[in-house]
Order: C-alpha cells, then structure tokens, then sequence
DNA sequence: ATGGCATGACAATCATGA
C-alpha cells in the first residue's frame, strides 16, 4: 500500500497532473494540501472517474486539505475530522480518517510568514493545538501517519543554504522544536529510514530557478507510529512532478508500506 | 536592500505563499 502526501497549490490548476500521476504511481492514500477549491467545486466525479474516492475540507482561496482514497484498494473512511478540535480557525488545514485500521492525519501547517509576523505565532498555536490532539489520537491508534505540508526544514541537510535560512521562519528554532516535539510523541520521519540521495527537497521557490538550481528545502513529511515504520519499505520524493510545464512548488512525498 | 514567480479574486492591483 503506498501513501502519498502533495501540496498541489490549487487542486484546479493541478488536475492535469494529479490524475496523470495517479495512474502512473497507482498511489492508495493520497493527502493533499493547499487546495484553494470550496467543498461544492470539489472535482469529485473527474476522481471518481479516475478510481478514488475524495474527502476534504476547503475554503475560497487559500488552504484546503483532501483525502483519495483508491477504489479497490483502500477501504472506506471512518471517523473523519475535519479541523482540530482545540483550536477555533476559520483555516481548513487538517483531515484526518481512518482506513484500512491505518489513521491518516493530513496537514497543512500554517506558514508562518515570518518569525516576527502575528502569523508565526498562529503557527506556533497551531502546532501546540496539533501536538496536544495527537496525544490523544496516538493513545488509540496503534497505526498512524501523520503526514502533509509541515512548513518547517527539520534540520539543516534539509535546506540548501542553511546559513542563509539560519533562525527564518521554516528553520528556526521554535518550528523544529515543535517538530521534534512530534517526533518526542512517538513517531518517526519515514524518510530518514533510508538512506538517500543529497540535497533531497520538496519545496523549491519558482524563482530565481531554483529547481534547476537544487536550491530546495524539505518541508513535506510522512511521520509513521513504530508498528507502522517497521513495515515502511520505501519513501522517496516524487521529483520528477517538479519538472514538468506549470509545476506545483511541491513535489509529492511516497511511502510504501508493506503489508498494510 | 529588494524582489523575483504563481495563484486567486477581481477586474488593476493585491494578499499570500515559503
């Protein structure tokens, strides 16, 4: 079973490659983020069409999280959240199900902006709120992924200048905390299981060419339970979205797990 | 030192992203 999480940055704008890459990767839990569509333009029947089943939350405009399920391979959904619980924000930027006995939580963190803006200090709640609600969830499922959009570099090989990134919001010191902080509730980055290639990003500016020039950082994870990463076999970064016309800055992140 | 580029809302610029 592969679970994927992508930052599409516009589902609309994306649906070309979306459904391209679903049939090519045959993924069977795909968690979006940044979606920019209202529930009632959700492209519900062009997934349908495709093999999966969608659930999401959205808004006009900004954020927007989705759930695809593939028909045939990933059971229905149970127990959907579709915002945390202790936290009153009007931002669609969490879903969460369960499927297949696997709970699927699907984030998009908020950016932050900068660390002096009043953004970053939504930021901080938000992860505070995240990290509390967490506790809970990891206390009654055994297997569980929390993956998305985390908007923080977890540590400096995870940036291309970290000098240049050093204290920024994305990297300082706080944001990896809560990250860590995460990590300290009992789950383990997928992609650091494995050994893996330099310079492995998933966010790239669309300036200045950055993709061209590796000038990435690596902001979208997939954060496993023990029971759960002991059966991941694989978890790559899906570059090859990234080159094509009209990219989202985000390449997806695929974790492969086995008999699951 | 700043902005570059992309997206959406809206109808010329502007907010936001990371």
């Amino acid at each position: 079973m592969k679970l994927a999480t992508w930052n599409v940055n516009s589902l609309k704008v994306r649906m070309p490659h979306l459904l391209s890459w679903l049939g090519s990767s045959q993924v069977d839990i795909v968690c979006l983020q940044e979606t920019k569509t209202t529930d009632d333009s959700f492209p519900v029947q062009e997934l349908l069409d495709a093999g999966y089943r969608s659930h999401f939350t959205g808004q006009k405009t900004y954020n927007g999280v989705a759930l695809l399920l593939r028909e045939g391979h990933a059971g229905p959904a149970s127990d959907l959240v579709f915002a945390l619980p202790a936290l009153e924000d009007p931002q669609k930027r969490l879903i969460a199900a369960t499927v297949n006995g696997l709970r699927v939580v699907c984030g998009y963190f908020p950016n932050g902006q900068a660390v002096d803006s009043d953004k970053y200090v939504y930021k901080l709640q938000w992860l505070a709120a995240l990290t509390q609600w967490l506790g809970a969830e990891l206390a009654a499922h055994d297997k569980l992924a929390l993956v998305g959009d985390f908007n923080i570099a977890p540590e400096d090989r995870d940036v291309y200048d970290p000098a240049a990134w050093a204290g920024q919001v994305l990297c300082s010191e706080p944001e990896r905390a809560a990250f860590r902080g995460l990590l300290s509730l009992g789950l383990v980055d997928a992609f650091r299981l494995f050994e893996q290639p330099e310079r492995s990003y998933t966010w790239w500016d669309y300036r200045e060419m950055a993709f061209r020039r590796k000038m990435g950082l690596r902001i979208d994870h997939i954060l496993l339970t023990p029971s759960l990463a002991s059966s991941c076999a694989a978890c790559d970064v899906a570059v090859d979205l990234r080159r094509l016309e009209r990219p989202s800055d985000h390449a997806p992140v695929v974790a492969t797990l086995s008999g699951a």
